[in-house]
DNA sequence: TTAAACTTTCAAAACTTACTGAAAGTTTTA
DNA sequence: TAAAACTTTCAGTAAGTTTTGAAAGTTTAA
């Protein structure tokens, strides 16, 4: 497989990936072309490289910038604006983490601790079902946000291998 | 919070997180409302519980059955079918960790493991980003994957207990 | 102070995904 | 064998999401 190939590929599979995992398909992908782009980009080479409206470029790029993936730079005497991707996969790796776990996890978990005291008749089975699907539901939720959380705090190296550690 | 309010609140939140990751609302909003609810459901009573369609309601639970999370019981004497969920919620967990592995995070290794031996000049800059890049997030994909087959194996105490212990 | 170079916005259009409902299919019972 | 009771399918439609592109806005330079 020849570069130009290759480098389509990884920019669809980053794409569909995303979109799978409820992140827009096209900010996967110009996260993707960023990240296998050495130096920055204008908003126009964005758009030319992947086909995309000015419009469609602006936002996206806006939306990264605001998940903390990508950063713009100015450069002496010139007017355009340059984008670049941070390439160390294990910040882009904890980034997500930190936005999705706060626009998507914590709201959840709020709702499942108030709903975890909702009251009712013991006697009753349909309240006993609920009540014992929220608390458990609550507990695995809570380990997932502490992991995160170990995530957001750790050093990759120290990470991977308390984790890994568990093979052995 | 009455019981009903809060059933509802749990089927709507349910239906919400699972959109955001990647997994259809309806489908997530049937097994919310088969988890809360003791012993067994049918189409008929799901339909009308959620004000979905009887085709809808038919896809829904098949791939839900699908997903190992829903299973479907005769009573003996009776045409109809029951559906009901498995409310361990560790083996749920593990059943969406396995399966959005073997769907979706398998192929993309697969691809990755490919475009991480396209060869090329170690003078030109392109090539060697492409080439980080791609090696990197490669590593980090298989320390996820690595993740999730531990999870498979591990019995919930154990698995949870050695993710934390990162911690300490 | 105005014109050029660029960025941002947002209503409308295009695209994608999910849902409906009627028809076809299947199984059981009489 | 037929009819009743149920399940499945899928073409068409609806709902939701993303994208476009032209107009408005901003900044810089002369």
């Amino acid at each position: 497989m020849e570069l130009p190939e290759a480098k389509q590929k990884f920019i669809e599979a980053w794409g569909k990936l995303g979109s799978e995992w409820g992140i827009n398909r096209t900010m996967a992908q110009v996260h993707a072309l960023l990240l296998i782009t050495p130096g920055e980009l204008t908003t126009e080479e964005i758009m030319a490289q992947l086909s995309i409206s000015r419009g469609n470029a602006n936002m996206t790029l806006r939306d990264l910038m605001g998940w903390g993936l990508v950063e713009k730079k100015h450069r002496p005497g010139e007017r355009k604006e340059y984008f670049y991707a941070d390439k160390d996969t294990w910040n882009i790796a904890r980034q997500v983490a930190k936005e999705r776990r706060r626009r998507e996890l914590e709201p959840v978990l709020k709702l499942l601790d108030e709903l975890s005291t909702v009251e009712g008749d013991a006697k009753n089975e349909e309240f006993r079902t609920f009540n014992k699907t929220v608390t458990d539901i609550n507990k695995l939720a809570k380990n997932v946000d502490r992991t995160f959380e170990t995530m957001l705090k750790a050093e990759e190296n120290w990470f991977w291998g308390s984790i890994l550690k568990v093979f052995k």
